[in-house]
DNA sequence: CTTGACCTTACCATGATTGGAAGGATTACA
DNA sequence: TGTAATCCTTCCAATCATGGTAAGGTCAAG
């Protein structure tokens, strides 16, 4: 198989596929006289694998444990839990942030008429120079949950 | 003030007050014979709006409209409001992907043992080529939510 | 043998932010 | 006054995963 069908298969772009084996997530495949690479039916399962990791927000560095720990007949199950667990409690972290994020905006939005006069409650909280704290301050590297800069 | 008083006034890094002066977020300000910017207790003022802005997840572009209407006395509470919400809703979008995520994750992970064993449903689950649809595919950019790369 | 669909590599851009290097300015202190 | 420490300046690079584009080679069908 040559690349675009493996990314139609496995539904990860043909781009993605040459990234993940540029950085090593997945090991160089073989290639036709002419540069070709070529695939087989196990690498369309790997990345099955490597997309349904992604899908669950799993960042590139845990999937490549993953993916190691899956082809790791003598792996401990609490390996896979831990990292499971951990990225639960990453997400959850930052479902917290944003859920602040959200309450605060939404009250403030609340309070505001919306309509032609400039009165607005949410720009005096935004200017208030008071130290009324203002939630969910991200603390932390996240970037990568969504899907990279949709545009 | 230099950049540096203004930094820790405001809380606004001064590599950051520098960048929002490269894009525009921030008008370019005067400067001292040998080249320091100089900034006033009104700078100080934008940055702390800008900085509360960012806390509470609005992009750098949201941020320039809000500026400016905080700026303009004859601004509608209106255009406020719907940009407030506008943010309001990709929030709870992003808040439902990642808690379909942690959910998912969740319940895999407490039908895994965490033993010294290799079964293990969640690798299962990520290995499964049955199309059993997993949550959370994220569809749309939402990178800067956290504060950049931490590292 | 041409056309079109595919493949290759190599850059560039995204978004907000941090990091560092190389060098000039200012300040504090002996 | 000298000098060291601390500031400031600009420029460049990296992050993370992904998409885009360009310039060129390859392959299959007509």
């Amino acid at each position: 198989m040559n690349i675009g069908q493996v990314a139609a298969a496995s539904g990860v772009s043909a781009k993605m596929i040459r990234y993940y084996e540029s950085i090593g997530l997945i090991p160089k495949t073989a290639r036709t006289e002419s540069g070709y690479r070529v695939y087989s039916d196990h690498d369309v399962h790997t990345l099955r694998f490597i997309r349904r990791s992604r899908d669950l927000g799993f960042s590139v560095e845990q999937i490549a444990d993953l993916v190691s720990l899956w082809q790791d007949r003598d792996r401990a199950s609490k390996d896979v839990k831990a990292i499971a667990l951990d990225h639960v409690g990453v997400l959850e972290r930052k479902i917290r942030e944003l859920q602040e994020m959200a309450s605060t905006l939404k009250h403030l939005a609340a309070h505001c008429h919306g309509d032609a006069r400039p009165h607005c409650p949410i720009i005096e909280e935004l200017a208030n120079d008071g130290a009324a704290p203002l939630p969910g301050k991200p603390d932390a590297k996240f970037g990568a949950l969504g899907k990279g800069p949709g545009r």
